[in-house]
DNA sequence: CATCAGGGCCCTG
DNA sequence: CAGGGCCCTGAT
């Protein structure tokens, strides 16, 4: 196997999200399975990067407070990884703290979402608890992709072990802060891995969306800058087109990558137990019908996404802090 | 031990 | 447009 690279810090940059900023709340999301490419405690996550093809280390650190946010990032990079030119050296760290600003929404304005629903009576309370907390998560549309297929039909555990065996089989190993960590490969990666390789992984049929999305990206048919700038139906479409990617992954995406706030017209069966149970109080036995949790979702408007995340965060933060019972029996981790 | 459904998707008829 | 098949795993 490919031995660890030891990164060295390179550059830090202090930012200032908008108010309120909740650190741990929007750089943490409890219910994410990726591992062994970062590690989260309180007020720090150290997170690998991988940036124009170079694998990097990034330590975030919380230097401020909920009223005046500060984010400390320290940028740890190989000692061989030469930037010719001091013009293209600040490119390369400035599009890097511009592109971590815009997947972790350091500049979303809450006023409004905060201003409409604040006092909403189921709402209400779950933005006291989570106040200043916004989407967040760090995987480019290729590495959600990736994410996205391993989630397919899959318990908990499987889709982790899955994503490890990857990261573990293609990825790079760094080590940056005393953390050792795994850098996801760059699209394209998969070149030269078999299907059947994959399978011999224990991938199963999901080998071959990922050889074909990895060939998809390889060949550079797909243009993730672009295609956020484009309407959302166009993103749609242009994601349904990819093999093995089909409503539920393209739901995930269209929120988790791109940012639609509004888009939520997917419930799956397990996450419709949860949302019965939250909602409507209902046993998870006997959940309430799919069209009716939309039309509960629906009055948050234009925010109805951005909504769910609020929930549905709310939920994991305090299955966190304190096991509900019934949430570990749904979720089979 | 065997059986089965699971945080979907593709393909067929 | 409904439903079978797909890989493997842990639950039963």
């Amino acid at each position: 196997m490919s031995k660890t690279i030891k990164l060295k810090l390179r550059k830090t940059f202090f930012l200032k999200p908008t108010a309120p900023f909740s650190f741990d709340k929007t750089i943490h999301k409890p219910d994410h399975f990726t591992s062994g490419d970062n590690i989260w405690q309180p007020g720090i996550r150290w997170q690998t990067w991988r940036w124009r093809g170079v694998p990097l280390g990034l330590k975030i650190e919380n230097s401020g407070s909920v009223n005046k946010p500060l984010v400390k990032i320290g940028i740890y990079t190989s000692p061989n990884l030469f930037l010719n030119s001091q013009e293209f050296k600040n490119r390369f760290f400035n599009d890097l703290i511009g592109e971590v600003s815009y997947f972790y929404n350091f500049n979303l304005d809450l006023k409004e979402f905060y201003r409409l629903f604040g006092k909403d009576r189921k709402l209400g309370p779950v933005i006291k608890r989570m106040r200043g907390m916004r989407p967040g998560q760090p995987s480019s549309l290729y590495e959600y992709l990736i994410v996205g297929i391993v989630l397919q039909n899959a318990s908990v555990r499987r889709s982790i072990n899955m994503f490890r065996t990857l990261l573990e089989n293609f990825g790079t190993q760094v080590k940056f802060g005393r953390k050792e960590l795994w850098c996801f490969w760059p699209p394209g990666g998969l070149k030269n891995v078999s299907e059947l390789k994959l399978r011999k992984l224990k991938l199963g049929y999901r080998a071959k969306s990922i050889k074909k999305i990895d060939d998809y990206f390889g060949k550079k048919l797909i243009n993730e800058f672009e295609l956020r700038e484009q309407p959302c139906e166009t993103q749609r479409r242009e994601l349904l087109a990819l093999y093995g990617v089909g409503p539920a992954t393209v739901w995930y995406i269209l929120f988790d990558v791109f940012h639609r706030w509004d888009v939520f017209d997917h419930i799956s069966p397990w996450e419709q137990k949860i949302y019965s149970k939250l909602w409507f109080g209902k046993e998870t036995t006997n959940p309430v019908s799919v069209d009716k949790l939309l039309r509960f979702i629906n009055k948050y408007g234009k925010y109805k996404h951005l909504a769910v995340h609020y929930f549905w965060e709310d939920l994991w933060w305090q299955h966190k802090e304190q096991q509900i019972d019934w949430l570990r029996k749904e979720i089979r981790a």
